[in-house]
DNA sequence: ACTCATTATGTAAGCGCTTGCATTGCGGTA
DNA sequence: TACCGCAATGCAAGCGCTTACATAATGAGT
């Protein structure tokens, strides 16, 4: 066993000539202590270099000062950099970041939210809102505060910070048939137990179900990489009519899509259209570069931080929900018809 | 206080009709209990929802089951996946990642040790093996087992899971050299506190010195963003002979400057070629695809995990290091001359 | 001078879990 | 039948910290 002589409270106390008590309350809450000790206490501290023991501390307060997240992934910039800014955020507070990631399987969320409460998590950061009960049950019964993101449920049963993916998806949709599309193909992300892919989904029906004389020649579901992204551009290239343009539901399957549509001798956007979501960096670096949604990844993660903070210092059970807004970004893979 | 009627070894132990011995020995190694009682506490545990107290069991055993990483940034795709991997690995051991960044900075870094430190990390994963005196110090006082990775110390003092950076930024330049090119420009990061940019930029000066003929005509050191990179390509092109070929230390600095070339109305690699490092999907995307240097990011988080892991149990003095290959991809942006 | 706030500090009782040691009960052996 | 060894379980002492409460010291108000 390591840290055999880690010094203890008592070790300091003994030091300084103070109780324990004293120090902890000189390191919990300085004004509490006269200031010739809080000084005697200090230096005591510093030369034996003290560090409180988290266990003990966590057994008495009864509190982490930890907050977990769970994420599909990291290797999606998308929820990297909104990792980040909510790390940072986090970090600022003195709370501590704790990463679990789903893979975008419901079954592996679970897992890893029994895992991070475990480790004693004061609260989660999710992703999403469509889970099946077994997790809504355990989330209840363990009553812990956490918050949405990435998402922003109509029925705002929960705290949420994000965006509405159906209007989002919307928007694309209606800013592709304004550029005189008609025939449209989809390519989103497996919407089972993924209700951002599904929403935008939803989103793109609705944009088209308005505009009577728009059809939509095909929907392929595939996972979120280049190579399935270009498959499923085949498929729906493989049908006796084309579509004109193709709506992606994230940066990564319209770039896989681009890519394969080169390599098919494609131009884009003349010979075919192509609009992603997320704007990620990718979408700014393709030729030409990519027409996309832009979600606001980094206040998203800021915003959550905040909230969550919010909700472990004052016992708040009073709704926080936080709609921010996405922006489609006009590069050069949406052509006019 | 939330959790008030959270459920406690006692509890159970009042339900199995048991010590909580014994359901403190059922959780943590159950051979030790007699199969009708295991039964029957498992079911205790279940009704009552019962989960170990986090803090009980750190302060008992002094150990949390946690992990530390800290990452310059996860907005850089590098480290996001190399992260990943990492966090899937520790999982499937029953290990919880903790996370912290630190923006490049070595004092943030040490901030951020210190946070994780107190809050009681088992293990560290740091990046890079260039730290102030302060942060060994501190290290070594602590006795924490910790890894290096994305880097390959030569003189082997510490556990190490990654790659010779120098040896890499070496193998790079003598591909573009032996491409023909004689005029050369490099756009690295910022050295300062940064080893691996350091480490890379040596070893292009390496192979520049190894060959009289070439000569280097400009380094640019810049922050990783697109802008950066295209300002430093802006300053290797004002002096009045150009670069034929500008060699970077990451992909994010060589798109940077595609795109900045581009602006220009330069053509990539007619008019200039431009290298990367590290291989992130950018790489794959420009037009043309970025010739650039594979770091094994997946493999790397995967094995670093795998030695920290091993350090935790086996007390393990016997030092651990592994040497990763990078390997040159040749894609489109590297003319011959 | 005496009381009463007020402030600074000490005392000690937990917080929930693990684990060394003690105890019990059992089957096998002499 | 008495004894031993072993497996299963219970007992209780911490682990290091926080905090309610008790105590001491100081100064202000009368």
């Amino acid at each position: 066993m390591r840290d055999k002589n880690r010094p203890s409270l008592e070790d300091v106390a003994a030091l300084a000539g103070v109780s324990t008590a004293s120090i902890s309350r000189c390191i919990n809450n300085p004004k509490k202590v006269a200031e010739p000790t809080r000084v005697r206490i200090q230096e005591a501290i510093e030369t034996l270099g003290y560090m409180p023991h988290f266990g003990g501390r966590a057994l008495a307060r009864n509190r982490t000062n930890t907050i977990g997240a769970i994420i599909p992934t990291m290797d999606n910039a998308m929820f990297a950099s909104g990792l980040q800014a909510f790390q940072e955020t986090l970090s600022e507070a003195g709370v501590t970041l704790l990463v679990g990631s789903s893979n975008y399987d419901p079954a592996q969320e679970f897992e890893q939210i029994r895992s991070l409460l475990s480790q004693g998590a004061d609260g989660l950061l999710l992703i999403g809102q469509a889970r099946p009960k077994k997790t809504h049950d355990f989330l209840a019964q363990h009553s812990v505060p956490y918050v949405l993101a990435w998402c922003f449920p109509k029925s705002t049963g929960h705290h949420a910070v994000g965006f509405d993916n159906q209007k989002s998806g919307r928007a694309i949709a209606e800013h592709v048939i304004s550029y005189g599309h008609r025939k449209l193909g989809v390519i989103a992300g497996l919407r089972d137990g993924n209700d951002r892919a599904q929403d935008r989904i939803l989103g793109i029906q609705d944009a088209i179900d308005a505009h009577p004389g728009v059809q939509l020649l095909g929907l392929q579901e595939c996972k979120y990489s280049f190579e399935e992204a270009g498959s499923a551009l085949d498929d729906l290239l493989s049908g006796p009519v084309h579509p004109t343009a193709v709506i992606c539901g994230s940066d990564v399957l319209a770039v896989g899509a681009m890519l394969r549509a080169r390599d098919l001798g494609l131009q884009i956007p003349e010979d075919i259209s192509i609009t992603g979501f997320d704007d990620i960096n990718l979408a700014r670096v393709t030729t030409p570069g990519l027409t996309t949604v832009r979600v606001p990844q980094h206040d998203m993660g800021q915003k959550a931080a905040h909230v969550l903070l919010g909700l472990l210092d004052a016992d708040a059970s009073q709704l926080q929900s936080y709609e921010l807004m996405t922006t489609i970004i006009d590069r050069g893979t949406l052509a006019r018809v």
